[in-house]
DNA sequence: ACAAAAGTGTTGAGAGTACACCCATGC
DNA sequence: GCATGGGTGTACTCTCAACACTTTTGT
């Protein structure tokens, strides 16, 4: 349930244009996997506050643009890409969290396959660039905090779903997908015993195709099975 | 993380009047447990749009209002009680969701002790009462779906987390916390087996006290262990 | 005495963990 | 021929699920 229509509110009718309005925006924490490293998409602001400081991307919602939509739009600003796995994260609404004025920030995260996405440096950016996720500078805001939440929830659903398979292309291998869940929980995993339980939960089915890359035995490809739950 | 100072937004600093601004609206899922059944606390609108429906409580955020502020205060319109367990469920911000205007909805949900609540039937509503979450009327907006996903995060975190406790006294017996269990989960538990699971935990400590009602042996009374990780 | 919930152990199955060697390839 | 990741099985531990009877009380 990462999108939905949905509900309002209840409350006195009362006429539109009377009602209270805030500033909304949207972050999104958007992460690849490149040289066997998590790594996040930072931008260096060109705009007080925090001028100079690397912050997650974002942007404030327009007023007729939907939430995940604002967040596309973040995401396309800043980097190329299609279909980019998004997934609403948490809210921030506190009052004095922004210097300049009452600010609603609503986070997303993405995950993309490195190979499909190249990135841009936006106009508001001095510059753009991915950083490893566990050797970050300094950053605006609490944006250090709402990776951290990023993270713990990211681990989370790689338990109980397929969410890790975002990061990499259609076809791949074992050794890539473990690389990616190593990243992922920043531990080393058991060769054998990570086979055995990604294959014995039937979502993988084995291609017809091997990876032949540095001196080795080439390796099976393996595409996420058609129908699987989860 | 239910609640976090934090961040803001990059882009162009703009005057801060030219931005583009919203009505966000809160509402807040309250559940609580009596009879052994789970039940959701619900108000029969007065007002259009879905003027006569059932629905979930909630109401517009203030200009200077915090988003948990706004919930608490949602609570405070339709009922007595102090230090109710809250936790953000989901933003909705799709732009038709409202016939009305755009509105941007932060979904909340709460868990109360039945004993330490009073419901009160606010100016807005025309009724006020707690339904069974396995017995529910027609909801406006999609308040149903809204529950359901409720429903999921609650089972989820009732696995790792002690949020169950939220709907006991601060002294219950196991019989009680099992019923909670029970009741969101919606199956029977096997009484040996689920007695063995939360006592390993050291989560609970025995109290001196016994808990006698009714024509049966006295219960012993736990509470929460003081230092308990979780 | 009886009705009702409290309380208490054992067993079997399945999942998770630890652990070491041969294979196919490029250079 | 050697360096590199690919690929494979077994044994142990621990967790989870199934299952029934005695205890203490109120009426």
């Amino acid at each position: 349930m990462t999108t939905s229509e949905k509900p309002a509110t209840t409350g006195q009718p009362a006429q539109t244009d009377d009602l209270p309005r805030h500033v909304v925006s949207v972050d999104v924490v958007l992460l690849t996997l490149s040289e066997r490293k998590l790594r996040v998409l930072l931008v260096k602001r060109r705009a007080r506050p925090f001028e100079g400081m690397w912050s997650i991307p974002g942007g404030f919602v327009r007023v007729d643009e939907g939430l995940e939509e604002a967040a596309r739009r973040m995401l396309a600003e800043n980097a190329d890409a299609r279909n980019i796995y998004l997934e609403q994260l948490y809210t921030f609404g506190e009052t004095q969290r922004d210097p300049r004025t009452r600010v609603i920030t609503v986070v997303y995260y993405a995950l993309v396959d490195q190979a499909r996405i190249a990135v841009r440096t936006s106009a508001d950016a001095e510059e753009t660039r991915w950083f490893p996720l566990y050797d970050l500078p300094a950053l605006a805001f609490d944006h250090a905090t709402l990776l951290e939440y990023t993270l713990q929830r990211l681990r989370g659903k790689l338990e109980y779903t397929t969410i890790g398979f975002q990061l990499l292309p259609p076809a791949f291998t074992l050794g890539e997908l473990q690389v990616v869940y190593e990243a992922i929980l920043d531990r080393k995993l058991d060769k054998r015993n990570f086979r055995k339980k990604i294959l014995s939960t039937d979502i993988l089915e084995p291609t017809e195709l091997t990876k032949m890359e540095g001196p080795h035995r080439p390796a099976r490809l393996y595409r996420f099975h058609p129908g699987a739950a989860r």
